[in-house]
DNA sequence: TTGATTTATTGGAACGTTCTAAAACGAGCT
DNA sequence: AGCTCGTTTTAGAACGTTCCAATAAATCAA
């Protein structure tokens, strides 16, 4: 059964005895035609079984309905969360956003960017994967096509981006850090080929020192962004003569995994090495101990982005302000009780 | 700059001096075209900035390249890893999938579904939002084009379904517990509209009678399928009159509820309640306590389901036989040592 | 040389929409 | 009757590709 031939709107014109530009503007929905050709018509549309084609309308339109959500790395729940934000404002508008993984390859985000532009999506929200450059985007600019950047900026800064205010948060985090006692701090993850990592890490040195931290004090250690990385770099620091005791992460994954560590070793996260992530997931409150982090507002940053694109998209430009998302640390027990219980102002 | 004229296959002809049937036949790689001629037109392509347009194409051709995926709630990693599995296979097969969420709810689902329709996809991978209809898949099988589900299947099973086994999943767990010597046992979470808890809740209510315990032993308490629903369901069963020992839970999200909820009551997961969690999601291994769960190879199943849409697409069917996936048992801590240090023969 | 055969190239008709310009239809006025 | 206005409807030319059938060019056999 079924497997009937495609129906097509003028299978609908003969259905309802109208011609195929009548049907044209019933499905667009114009108050030119008389409501009840209207409503014969769309009986017809329900009786034969009709899928609008939508490659053949954009053959004729300006641009289609479909905006491209290219995305570094799905299996992070960060990513999924900005996602979210992203589709909450795409639905209000109509609009259907297509979702792409590029799983951290820049190989596979070319196919991806490729595909999608075949297809003819109206606008593009990129997070880019690790080594991308700003070429990656030059035949999007070339086709007119808006691209927005979510979350990771590229180094030249040429296309417009949204993400969140990395180099307070990190100074916020060390901040905490120091007013907590410590005294010897590190910076854990990332790698220098990242815009995000010079932004947190440099955050973080300035939060240093603006406290009085002196350079030798500061251990960076590179490593990877995921649990794996945050184990490394718990390992690597504290094989140091003169080891750090607390340390602000690149994100939540590598302080999970520096926390892990610490745990293999005996020791007790919060108690015997202080740990600050970044990002704070859903994960973090309900990790033991509840981790403090820095708060991003992914969804809302998603929903930003989306914003821009559509803005974009309406005034046909391919330029946007950047935008920087605030971020603000949510204390909770990674990093112990005070060791040195006098001073009581901070940064808020 | 840019803004210029959206190139053509025209375009590229005149450029190369040819005409716009062996553009044609170069992008599609044809043998039949000269060599020479073939980088000739390559450059051309170059030059002008061409962007394929697959909307034309596929006005023509039988179908396209590009299979839908819709899932019912990215932010939780379980579906992610199932994306994950799915694109690698895809990706070997020369396809882009595009992905769209539904978070779970039917409306959105629709809207999703007509749109990917629209766009004219050539199969659909389908994990569905809870209450779903069979109904909603009426249209693609109506148009001819492949729907796989995943995860979860229709009531009626008249759509092909990926599922990992769910009733021998839980009746190992239980089967577990009672071997760790707990004779009042719990099911936590889900409700009775998902097809996946009358599996999993069957699969417990028969390895519980398997091992001999009496029906009046075995409490099963409704819930939402996230954490809190897990918390949820664990306060309700503590405040009954016999209290259960130990939990199977409906997936690892709610097991967390659990487990947190114990916490909160002063209680040690693993030592004063013994839980088990169902997909073995990654957090389920770095938890503390680590938890016992029951393992369903979840990207594999992405793959499987995969495979499975590209065959329907090949020989052109709608219909397809269900794949169940194997399940293990993962041991970790979330239930203690054994109560009851005597059996020794177990499942495996 | 002349066909016959193979190898490369091309014109033109689809495909299913939208959109412009024009037609058809009433009504209301002279 | 003819004219002028709305209001509805429609024919037909795009849009950018594919693919069939036809042509052109090159090669070979006699």
């Amino acid at each position: 059964m079924a497997a009937r031939e495609k129906a097509t709107i003028l299978d609908i014109a003969r259905e309802a005895g109208v011609s195929k530009s009548t049907v044209s503007l019933v499905l667009q929905g114009s108050s030119l035609i008389r409501p009840e050709t209207a409503t014969k018509v769309r009986k017809a549309i329900e009786d034969v079984g009709y899928v609008y084609n939508r490659g053949a309308a954009n053959l004729r339109k300006a641009h289609s309905n479909v905006i491209g959500m290219v995305i570094n790395d799905l299996t992070n729940p960060f990513f999924a969360e900005l996602a979210v934000g992203m589709e909450r404002v795409f639905q209000s508008a109509g609009v259907v956003p297509f979702i792409a993984n590029t799983a951290e390859n820049p190989v596979r985000q070319e196919e991806v960017l490729k595909s999608m532009m075949e297809q003819g999506v109206a606008g593009l929200i990129v997070s880019p994967a690790r080594g991308t450059t700003a070429e990656a985007f030059n035949r999007m600019r070339q086709a007119g096509i808006p691209v927005v950047l979510a979350m990771r900026r590229m180094p030249d800064g040429r296309v417009p981006a949204v993400v969140p205010d990395n180099h307070r948060g990190a100074a916020l985090a060390a901040a905490h850090l120091i007013r907590k006692g410590h005294r010897r701090l590190a910076f854990f993850g990332g790698f220098s080929d990242m815009v995000v990592y010079h932004e947190r890490a440099d955050g973080f040195r300035e939060g240093c020192e603006a406290n009085g931290i002196a350079p030798e004090d500061m251990t960076i250690v590179e490593g990877e962004t995921n649990r794996r990385g945050g184990m490394a770099c718990l390992d690597a620091a504290l094989t140091l003569p003169d080891p750090p005791t607390a340390a602000v992460c690149f994100n939540d994954a590598v302080a999970f995994g520096a926390m892990l560590a610490l745990r293999k070793r005996g020791l007790e996260p919060g108690r015997d090495f202080a740990v600050v992530g970044f990002d704070d997931v859903v994960e973090a409150q309900h990790y033991v101990p509840a981790l403090t982090s820095v708060a991003v507002d992914t969804a809302g940053l998603g929903e930003r982005a989306a914003h821009s694109v559509l803005r974009m998209i309406q005034s046909r430009t391919t330029r946007a302000e950047d935008h920087v998302g605030a971020v603000n640390l949510v204390v909770r027990e990674s990093c112990g009780p005070d060791l040195n219980a006098s001073k009581d102002e901070v940064f808020s």
